[in-house]
DNA sequence: GTCTATAAGCGGATAGAC
DNA sequence: GTCTATCCGCTTATAGAC
């Protein structure tokens, strides 16, 4: 059997990124020392590169396996839903993101903030065409008069800006306001109010 | 006369700080290092200590340096201005900032990503109570029935992540548009956009 | 698969001449 | 104020026993 194939070798993988990306997305990649990925998951520096023979595999397989992520919510707006059901949807999803994941938010925004060259590829790729259909569709909407007449790709923008946010500033968020998403009422409000401005801000008014 | 007071360690000073700030903002901390920010200014890495004792005190100066570019749009919003003037001002300025100064706010986006641990004491003695100051305007605002009843904080934060959004992401909207705030059209397009989604989102429908 | 010990080299900081 | 040369700690990665 092959290296990493074994039921006790996947499961020792798994525990590896998880720590990383814990890791990885609080101190960088150079700020991040390997024995301290190996420290918290209980091994030993050698047999962790045992696993992944150097660091920067180690985190090239992180950022792998948290690309879904930053892809998946995108592909599940309903293609024959309404807009406002449709950004609800779709708000709401990026918002839990935020929540349930937010050092994969935090790690993605450290490699964008830093030139994406890593995930150039991904974003140009796979990114990339997503981006498109829903820009298309946010397009068709505004021709049928169901949105404003605003610029597509700037309300893509716009909404990962403002839901990402609560994940990547959180300590700032923290610092001024004492709360985080992990607050069942602080993510209410957040939630109603991002969905209130841009809601107002981009459906026609009856 | 003491170091660094001269014109030349003055001039000195400034080029480095310029360097500095460049290479941090883009490498991060550790993943910058003092020979390539000395080679950047045409310096020795010695004598490039010789102005900042240790990597970590030049840091800290650049951070410092950049410190007002943070506070000062928030300080500007005028106190008598109507809502609808106040905020464009605001979010117009904001944009500016993420045009001209887009490394500043990738520096703090870096720092605040990985927990403001060094800006902590700024954010909170600082950024707070001026954040403060705005959001009762905003609250004041509400009251009068000239904005819609929304959270203030949050449409603080959505101001913020939406124009910082930019500066700080300008990799990826580059990979999807090829387009950057440089382009003058793509700068006024955003800023149109951005302003209309939010000024018709939080302005009472008349 | 896991460990101890160690190699190898990077990178921040200093000594000391000019 | 600026340089050359060098030190030394820190961190990645390997060797080799178990």
């Amino acid at each position: 059997m092959k290296r990493n194939q074994t039921r006790i070798g996947e499961a020792n993988r798994e525990k590896i990124l998880d720590a990383a990306l814990s890791l990885f997305s609080r101190y960088g990649f150079r700020g991040t020392r390997t024995d301290q990925i190996a420290e918290a998951v209980g091994m030993s520096k050698p047999n962790l590169l045992y696993y992944f023979r150097t660091k920067q595999d180690l985190y090239a397989a992180v950022l792998e396996r948290t690309l879904f992520m930053w892809l998946d919510p995108l592909a599940e707006i309903a293609p024959g839903a309404d807009p406002k059901t449709a950004l609800t949807d779709y708000i709401t999803a990026k918002l839990d993101y935020s929540r349930r994941y937010p050092e994969h938010s935090r790690l993605f925004a450290t490699e964008i903030l830093q030139g994406a060259t890593l995930l150039e590829p991904t974003l140009r790729n796979d990114l990339g065409p997503l981006v498109e259909a829903v820009v298309d569709r946010f397009r068709r909407w505004i021709d049928e008069g169901r949105l404003v007449a605003i610029d597509p790709m700037h309300l893509m923008f716009m909404i990962w800006a403002t839901t990402q946010h609560y994940a990547d500033f959180a300590a700032q968020i923290a610092i001024l306001t004492g709360r985080s998403l992990d607050d069942e009422d602080f993510f209410a409000t957040t939630r109603d109010t991002v969905l209130r401005v841009i809601l107002n801000g981009v459906l026609p008014k009856e």
